[in-house]
DNA sequence: CATATAGATTAGAATAATTCTAATTTAATA
DNA sequence: TATTAAATTAGAATTATTCTAATCTATATG
């Protein structure tokens, strides 16, 4: 973190107050916040902070590529501090969202006519299924 | 497309004009439209097609499984009539999307502790790359 | 063919996420 | 400590989507 911060110092990005709350609650955060849950969280401390502010670092945050956007629900975006690609797994029932990591990209071989139209660079994979949670429920109402 | 509207009968789906408009529209399209796009579309033809309507059959279609939601674009969403699965690339200049037709789902496999806490039913893969067109746009800066 | 009605359509209002604005404040530097 | 470019703020604006309640209509039935 001390190291980052640094980091952002020297590339003249302003360490405010309510940013490096911002970065704190999202350090090593594995819950995929919205724009709104952080918020949330971080007005607790610095009550007059504005959405403006959220998205404004989110924003500067995505740019350097310390945080991803992730786009599964078409309602709101969700954020996720960790920068090292890796893939989704989203229960089709409560939504929730696990993190895979694992590196794909060797056995994802495209079609000879998909790679004459783009130069691929990188992919995300979104997996669909049910968690743990809500199979037992399934399994409850079932009996 | 008949047998289709047959069976949408059958199954108590009301065919209006309006949605036959919207259905003759998607069909076969792969340009992967907004709800704007195709209100823009359908409304030269039925001027007083309301966008509740557009969102209305679109959720309709859904849930029947004949059109997929596209949400790579936080913006809006995108509706892809294609309802066999596929993978998408996107150029991440233009924002142009592809289609991809191939089955990734044997070689994806998932790390243990994942299947252990999800049941895996299914996949999608966003793949991001650069359009021919974008391309050479890039490269005509450079000279 | 006329009728009944469940479901669809409509205009416009409501909602919610996100972006914009313009005035004020402040982190970082000298 | 003073300077200033950049950040913060409240609140307005924007945009996609959903809701509402009144009206209309595709379909099934007599």
């Amino acid at each position: 973190m001390e190291k980052l911060i640094a980091k952002y110092r020297k590339e003249g990005f302003k360490l405010t107050p309510q940013r490096l709350a911002i970065l704190k609650f999202l350090e090593g955060n594995t819950s995929h916040p919205s724009a709104m849950d952080i918020y949330s969280e971080v007005k607790d401390a610095y009550p007059t902070l504005s959405f403006a502010t959220v998205y404004n670092t989110l924003q500067a945050l995505r740019n350097k590529g310390e945080i991803l956007e992730i786009t599964i629900n078409p309602q709101k975006t969700h954020y996720d501090p960790n920068s090292k690609p890796h893939h989704h797994i989203i229960c089709i029932k409560c939504k929730k969202i696990g993190d895979i990591f694992k590196d794909y990209s060797k056995v994802l071989q495209l079609p000879y006519d998909v790679v004459s139209e783009f130069k691929p660079l990188g992919n995300h994979i979104d997996f669909y299924g049910i968690c743990m949670r809500c199979r037992k429920k399934e399994r409850r109402y079932k009996l």
